[in-house]
DNA sequence: GTCTATAGCTTGATAGAC
DNA sequence: GTCTATCAAGCTATAGAC
């Protein structure tokens, strides 16, 4: 009996889980194949420009799950206030309430990649955008939305930083709590 | 003619280099051969214990710097916000104006080495409880002093991540200018 | 203290059977 | 689409000359 072809979410996430826990470096193929069940010609099968090619299928589903799941409520209906706290409530899930590290952060160590490096800066750039655009919709000036909205980012990232480091994520979960009033009052 | 002993305080700065910007995996011998100057047998003459040994050796150098230049000026004398500004500036320098990466967020990438993890947990923590100290001598009260301290580094270590992924670093040098604020201030 | 040379294992990648 | 078998190159680590 052949043998059946694995779930292409199922081997994304499992992908995801690798490069985020590990970085490019430390994603090997054989720790590749233990975390999906495919073996090393298979992965080839799925992705014939290798590990390089993983890599970047990891981060642009990556992208397209956090586009759809976390920046579009910042972009829909209703007001800004409740928007953002949606988007907190879907971050914290999406980095399993700080236990998680960002791939965006541990896919930066040591990458010369071009093609990897620009689609993190653009994915951090896509990010923050959508913050600033909230941020003005809330009515903080220019200036005032660009700031609170790369603290916002700053703030994510280095509580995440803290908790893989100490394993404490309680800042990480007080840096949510914070974000709505970060972003829309317009001063602290 | 013998070769000349490769200077030790060189040694530690190009070793630190490699770990800080490409992580433990990504430091392979070859690299921290061709940066240092070293052959892989000289290496193994002065780190025994191989890669494992060499982190660790990096680990503790960096701590006993940070420690005697950042750290000390906060626990010195004058008033505390003097020396906030002071620690400010050593920590821009020490960080390259943002366009280092920390070398405890790199190494805690993919870590499964205990002790390096441990190492790692109480250089982070160690610097926390210097932040805590400083800004009760401020004044603060002990919750608002940690949730200072704690916030202070997450925004390090959140710029820092920014600065590599983006290559902004001015979203770095603005969060060290507010450092003082945030670690005096009862109020944002 | 540094070097050349080498060992054995792991890596990323490919060929070809089912 | 998955697999076993295989490859050359890279890896960490060691032995022994100078």
């Amino acid at each position: 009996m052949p043998a059946k072809k694995i779930d292409e979410d199922y081997l994304m996430d499992r992908l995801t889980d690798v490069f985020r826990l590990h970085g490019y470096e430390g994603a090997s193929l054989s720790r590749i194949s233990q975390a999906t069940g495919l073996k090393r010609a298979s992965l080839y099968h799925r992705f014939p420009g290798g590990k390089e090619e993983m890599a970047e299928a990891v981060l642009k589903s990556a992208d397209e799950w956090f586009t759809s799941h976390i920046l579009a409520p910042l972009t829909g209906s209703g007001k800004p206030l409740a928007r953002i706290q949606k988007m907190t409530k879907r971050l914290s899930n999406f980095y399993g309430a700080g236990r998680h590290s960002c791939l965006l952060d541990s896919l930066s160590i040591g990458e010369e990649d071009v093609a990897i490096r620009q689609h993190i800066e653009e994915s951090f750039s896509a990010w923050l955008e959508a913050l600033v655009r909230v941020a003005l919709e809330a009515g903080l000036t220019p200036v005032m939305a660009k700031e609170r909205a790369e603290e916002a980012l700053i703030g994510i990232q280095g509580a995440l930083v803290m908790a893989r480091a100490t394993g404490n994520t309680k800042p990480f979960l007080r840096i949510l709590k914070n974000l709505p009033k970060l972003l829309t009052l317009d001063s602290k």
